[in-house]
DNA sequence: ACCTGAACACCGTTCAAGT
DNA sequence: ACCTGAACACCGTTCAAGT
């Protein structure tokens, strides 16, 4: 029925699978009747469930490297790459909203490699770019620094309102709590809190990505402009 | 020789646990062993593992509550209270570096709660102070998710350099692999990161985490400084 | 009233055995 | 060469049984 097993098609069966049911619902029994054959199976490929995780953020954030959007076009400058390749990052997460979680919280490589930035290949671009357009080391560095702390918080946080469903396994029954009232939870005592609840609820994440990512560029470029003071 | 059992003794030992030997490793039967009972002795106070990693987040952050440095002088103004806040959750995090992924990433209570402010009593809070310095709501609102995005990326990386040691469980041999070299991992390619390596190692949180704190904080005092304009 | 032992359904992983 | 079955050590969780 299935064609041969493979790693890339085992990583990609994995990415789906967590897609539609969660990464608690990922065990390698379950991912291996996915693909239509017995868990022990994956072993040829896969050497243990942890690494197969590993592959699973490589894998989403190749998708990066084939997107058009984000190839470097030198001669916007440096800014409009960051947005390009913030935005880029930011489809990334939201195709793949249960992986997200994963990408942010892997133990990275080294140290140094901060998430969702993962790729060896993507920081020396990033670098290239910043100290082409004449950022000091440390001023690229501490970019970098910026850059990354915005794009984790902001996707982790976007991200966590679209998980697969309510996660509540297979909703088998009406046995609900009564949950007294739609989105009562014991408001009662916090009088702002009701009041803004409406507001609260809205969902302003694209306005909210642009400008502060925009707020964030302009900082850095007020550092460019200014710079050497702090250049050791 | 162990006192009775209860909820809260269960949770804090839980918390001791995983501040020990990591996430990972926490399990119910582990958990039961360093309390010196049986694994199913604890259903009797915790209704399951999930419910107990709640309770394991709820109690970590109730420290803010007993923190005197957080709790509120209103004398000096909402700029005064963000920093105090911020501070006390960083110490948190500090405190509970193996922790705090956890009180990033578990699904909230309702979605507009945004970790790592995870409870009602300092959303109230927050607001209040807000609303009091002159905030609209949608104003305040818009402070609330930029400094919970900031707050929430920043811990997560400060905190992820700081693990339970190296995860390896017990690092039981020499049978490390030669990792060819002290910090080197196919670097030859990447000319700007080679580059940037020593810079890159060098940990800043302390300088960022205040300076991009204060950058919020003046992005924010500017908007009140003009509000309405977007106010409905 | 509080804890334990045995049991169940499920894991990740290994390995000899089948095709 | 590639997959399966059986097995091992470990999980979370339930419940009757012990003290």
């Amino acid at each position: 029925m299935t064609d041969r097993l493979d790693q890339q098609r085992i990583v990609h069966a994995a990415i789906e699978f967590i897609d539609q049911k969660g990464l608690h619902a990922l065990t390698m029994r379950r991912l291996g009747a996915f693909l239509g054959v017995e868990a022990m199976a994956l072993y040829r490929y896969v050497p243990s469930r942890e690494d197969l995780l590993d592959g699973v953020v490589d894998a989403v954030l190749d998708a990066l490297h084939h997107d058009p959007e984000v190839h470097l076009h030198a001669e916007h400058g440096w800014q409009d790459y960051l947005q390009r390749l913030a935005h880029g990052i930011r489809r990334i997460a939201l195709d793949h909203p249960a992986v997200f979680p994963l990408v942010a919280t892997r133990p990275p490589a080294a140290p140094w490699i901060r998430p969702p930035l993962r790729s060896l290949r993507w920081l020396e671009s990033f670098f290239t770019v910043l100290e082409g357009a004449g950022f000091s080391d440390d001023g690229a560095v501490r970019a970098y620094r910026a850059y990354t702390t915005f794009l984790l918080g902001h996707l982790l946080l976007e991200v966590s309102h679209r998980g697969p469903m309510t996660d509540d396994e297979d909703d088998d029954g009406d046995d609900e709590a009564p949950a007294a009232g739609p989105s009562d939870m014991g408001l009662e005592n916090y009088p702002h809190l009701r009041a803004l609840e409406s507001l609260l609820d809205q969902d302003e994440s694209v306005a909210e990505f642009e400008e502060a990512l925009e707020s964030l560029l302009d900082r850095l470029e007020m550092r460019v402009r200014r710079r050497g003071r702090r250049g050791r």
